[in-house]
DNA sequence: GTTCGAATAT
DNA sequence: GATATTCGAA
């Protein structure tokens, strides 16, 4: 019996429950065998010889997944028989010789794999990669052009009939296969694993690698020549250009198209399939949370040179998101491109790409904040007047309340690039109260609750990152109360508070070490009563005369 | 030689 | 319009 495709797809924890079919003369080795893949979960069934197994095959009286045999000096004629006869059972040799004739026939006549006895326990447990092998590569496929001359000279060696050579066709080609790597590129054909990694999925992988490679002339591109770009040139990096496959930009995985240039100079756009190192995928998604990953396609495997043409980066909101903190991080005057590219840790983006995206950043905060600034905060005496709030007030939003308001005003603004969309999903801004937008601009820019203002007005963020509830504006402008709707799944947590918190403390003791300045939206100024209080409580009985607080407020 | 940032190219 | 690349300056 062998295994379909389909069946193993429907298998919950195979391995476990594989039918072994072991055929051993030696009744200790039999046991002793047995016991090993019990405990690996196998189902076995013991035979003295082949007549045995056979009956038992031709019954149908049990089925089995696999079968391991033991071959020697004198059963060899009857499990080459068994061997012609069950040859759509993976059927691994066992033997305490290594002679070589012996075992080129049993493999010329389909077993998938020939082992030396005694048999590790890693080679037992591993005996279901040869049913799935059997499973996934049943039909009948044709020996490769360039296998021809090997099968051809196998079978004259060992004297096969060509009928029973064909039988066992796949596991001759296999067997060769594996001795014979480098004259069979191109080949349908995948060899039976023999380590316990399935080669396959990587043969297919690389082989479509290298069809897409041969039909595009690529060239190193300069970045990699500067060193910055190591990954890209490097075989199926988990960077940031790799392609969309597995990613989609709604779960944190970007899509990044990929740019190539074609031998007939035509240009062409692909999308190519994920190839990813096994230590980051497939067991972490998520592990590259900007997502970038970088083509595959730019490796040099076959030969073939590297795209002149370096491969977008798609800014993503993931992504933009990482690059915001981490020039937030920094503060914008520090931020500097090698230093935000640290910062984000995403492998395969360079700091030219960093460059380009912190010039296009700088370039709206210049050119849109002070339209917003005029906006809010008009000098009606003209520019001259401008300087009269050297630090502007900043927005002290309160711990989330779900029926908390907070009064129109001033509200630092994040920069959300254009076709972001806002509406809860991608949420760009501050990781503090995201969802806060600006009207009526293409380039949107997010109130933030901080403390400093950078050369253009826009804050500075905290080092602390941390998870904030959603809140939607839905006041037209900020001159309106703005009602912050909680749109969040749960409540402000601990450390959601924590950071609120810190930053009241902020916005407090700002206004206490710059009283020339208006208090921030939020606080109150103390009264006089409690002023005077506090001054006689510190021993101040008397209020100069003619010292009058600025009127500020 | 490296990095930055602005200008320019794609 | 977005991003890559180039180039002069620090």
């Amino acid at each position: 019996m062998v295994c379909t495709a389909d069946e193993l797809l429907g298998w919950k924890d195979f391995p476990k429950g594989l039918k072994v079919l072991l055929i051993e003369s030696d009744a200790c080795s039999a046991v002793e065998m047995r016991l090993k893949l019990e405990e690996m979960d196998y189902i076995v069934s013991i035979f003295c010889n082949e007549n045995e197994a056979l009956s038992a095959i031709s019954n149908k009286s049990e089925c089995f997944h696999v079968a391991i045999v033991e071959v020697n000096t004198q059963n060899s004629s009857g499990i080459f028989k068994f061997l012609e006869t069950a040859n759509d059972l993976p059927t691994i040799m066992i033997s305490d010789n290594n002679c070589i004739s012996t075992m080129m026939k049993c493999i010329a006549l389909g077993a998938v794999e020939f082992l030396q006895k005694p048999v590790s326990d890693d080679k037992l447990q591993n005996i279901w990669q040869h049913v799935v092998h059997k499973a996934f590569n049943a039909g009948g496929k044709d020996v490769s052009e360039a296998l021809k001359p090997v099968k051809e000279s196998l079978i004259s060696m060992l004297q096969l009939p060509f009928g029973n050579a064909e039988t066992g066709k796949q596991a001759s080609v296999e067997a060769e296969q594996e001795n014979n790597q480098d004259l069979l590129s191109g080949c349908d054909k995948y060899p039976a694993p023999s380590t316990p990694q399935l080669k396959q999925g990587e043969r297919s992988l690389d082989d479509g690698d290298c069809q897409d490679q041969a039909n595009f002339s690529m060239e190193q591109d300069s970045a990699e020549q500067d060193g910055e770009c190591k990954s890209v040139e490097t075989t199926c990096g988990n960077s940031i250009f790799e392609c969309t496959a597995l990613g989609s930009p709604a779960s944190g995985e970007d899509a990044v198209k990929e740019e190539h240039e074609s031998t007939n100079c035509c240009r062409t756009e692909i999308n190519t399939t994920t190839c990813y190192e096994g230590k980051d995928r497939p067991s972490n998604k998520t592990s590259n949370a900007a997502g970038l990953n970088r083509s595959s396609a730019v490796r040099n495997t076959c030969g073939i040179k590297a795209s002149k043409k370096r491969s977008k980066v798609d800014w993503t909101p993931e992504l933009h998101k990482k690059f915001v903190q981490a020039v937030e991080q920094l503060g914008i005057d520090q931020a500097i491109p090698s230093r935000i590219l640290e910062l984000m840790k995403v492998e395969g983006l360079t700091r030219h790409n960093v460059a380009s995206h912190l010039q296009k950043y700088r370039m709206h905060r210049r050119h849109i904040l002070p339209k917003e600034n005029e906006r809010r905060w008009p000098h009606p005496g003209g520019s001259a007047q401008r300087n009269y709030y050297p630090h502007k007030p900043v927005m002290a939003f309160p711990p989330y309340h779900p029926n908390h308001t907070i009064p129109g005003g001033q509200v630092y603004p994040a920069w959300i690039p254009p076709g972001t969309y806002t509406g809860g999903i991608h949420i760009w801004g501050s990781p503090y109260y995201p969802g806060w937008q600006v009207p009526n601009e293409s380039w949107y820019w997010k109130p933030y609750s901080m403390t400093h203002a950078d050369a253009w007005g826009c804050p500075v963020m905290p080092q602390t990152v941390g998870s904030y509830p959603q809140f939607a504006q839905t006041a037209p402008d900020f001159q309106t109360t703005i009602e912050m709707q909680y749109t969040g799944s749960t409540l402000l947590n601990p450390s959601d508070l924590h950071a609120a918190e810190e930053v009241i403390d902020q916005v407090v003791k700002e206004a206490i070490s710059k009283p020339w300045l208006p208090l921030p939206l939020g606080l109150k100024p103390p009264s006089t009563e409690c002023v005077l209080n506090e001054l006689s409580r510190q021993g101040i009985s008397k209020i100069p005369p003619h010292t009058k607080a600025p009127n500020i407020r």
